[in-house]
DNA sequence: CCATATCTAAGGGGAAGTCCCTATTCACAT
DNA sequence: ATGTGAATAGGGACTTCCCCTTAGATATGG
């Protein structure tokens, strides 16, 4: 089996160098190539043609977002494997949302690192404990965070019917030509069901029922 | 260092006893109870307060996600490592919301279960990688899957500061407030911007910025 | 049979949003 | 200097949203 292609883009050289003997030990993975910036992965990504790129999110230059963003729309076959300092949401989404297949955090074992790798390359993703904890958090709905429970239980059929319809975009009169009753039935179910859940807006209603699954984005 | 206790519910026999063995081999995992439905699994987790429940979602009597509720509402220190067939969105994120702190497919290695074990049971989470990729390609947006340029680019930097706003539920009025403008000036922002994104309602804005990042759940 | 809950519907009203316009000021680039 | 874009502001019309009250029909359970 061919081994897999790395390239190691990170500002430290040692970083650098540990990385790559680091995975120089496992015997199914290849470090071809290194690089100071995102300039310069961006570079060697055309020039190497690595399977996955291991990227450092903070770095002078050219940040490792950008360099995600613009990898991702020259080489889309190229698999990104982010790697950072940091395991806040602030840092994590956003390079997950400019393309990256997967996340490491720098204080992970160095098995997760391998482990990382294997798994973008195979198309999977990766995400080191710490931060899949911001990912399971952040589905979770906050109202079991707070330990009360959910109102949603409450509602009657026809309530979540129209809440459901509500937050996918549906105005009152929409509904209502859906259902075959009129605006303001409706607008009565909306009312005590906002009621019920504690809401007193259209946008709260959406966050609401993304929070709850009802909905995707 | 004190064995992680363990309570594997599985309405399987052969999949209780595969799962207890490869657990054993573990040095620092231990085996001390199962369990072969939800309405057991519930039952044992007061009787024996493992650190951390194998709970399989697919089985007769008490789902596995109504279980997970229960455990969470009545034992909230009790971690949740959850195990399924499926890897597929309908089954994960419902699992996830139900309280789960981790996920792990019957796919996965045997080494992704005792990873996933010793992250939970230290307040972490874990996703094995085929359930990994579900939560970063919903986190992606849109836009980089059909391939054409995000308008948010386009927006000004007023036009991005009234947006957030917006979408963090501040009425027109307030927003004027806060920026020290008019309300007609807010809502010329507003307009502008909303024919930029393509964007006919708030609802949808809501959730445009959901899966921009710019508001979290 | 009665109480309760649900679904239906309507009237009225205030607040907010949406969609037309026009217009001034300012900065920046051609 | 002239144009372009951005930020500012307003008028007017129309729609939608949110809240309040009331009330008949139907079903469910005690």
């Amino acid at each position: 089996m061919r081994r897999i292609k790395v390239l190691i883009v990170d500002d430290h050289a040692i970083v650098r160098d540990g990385v790559s003997t680091l995975l120089s030990l496992a015997g199914d993975i290849e470090v071809i190539g290194e690089a100071a910036n995102g300039k310069e992965g961006l570079e060697k990504v055309g020039k190497l043609l690595p399977d996955v790129v291991l990227m450092d999110i903070a770095m002078p230059i050219m940040g490792g977002l950008e360099a995600i963003r613009r990898i991702r729309k020259a080489f889309s076959g190229v698999k990104i494997l982010a790697l950072t300092q940091y395991d806040d949401k602030e840092h994590v989404f956003p390079a997950i949302q400019s393309g990256a297949n997967g996340f490491v955090s720098k204080t992970s074992a160095s098995s997760e690192l391998t482990a990382g790798i294997r798994a973008v390359f195979t198309g999977e993703s990766y995400l080191s404990p710490s931060i899949a904890k911001l990912f399971v958090e952040d589905y979770r709905q906050v109202s079991l965070a707070g330990g009360k429970s959910d109102p949603y239980e409450e509602l009657t059929d026809r309530e979540r019917e129209i809440l459901k319809l509500v937050v996918e975009g549906y105005k009152t009169r929409q509904i209502a030509e859906i259902l075959s009753v009129t605006p303001k039935t409706v607008e009565a179910h909306k009312t005590s069901l906002m009621k019920k859940l504690g809401i007193h807006s259209n946008l709260e209603l959406v966050k609401y029922a993304l929070r709850r699954g009802i909905i995707s984005m």
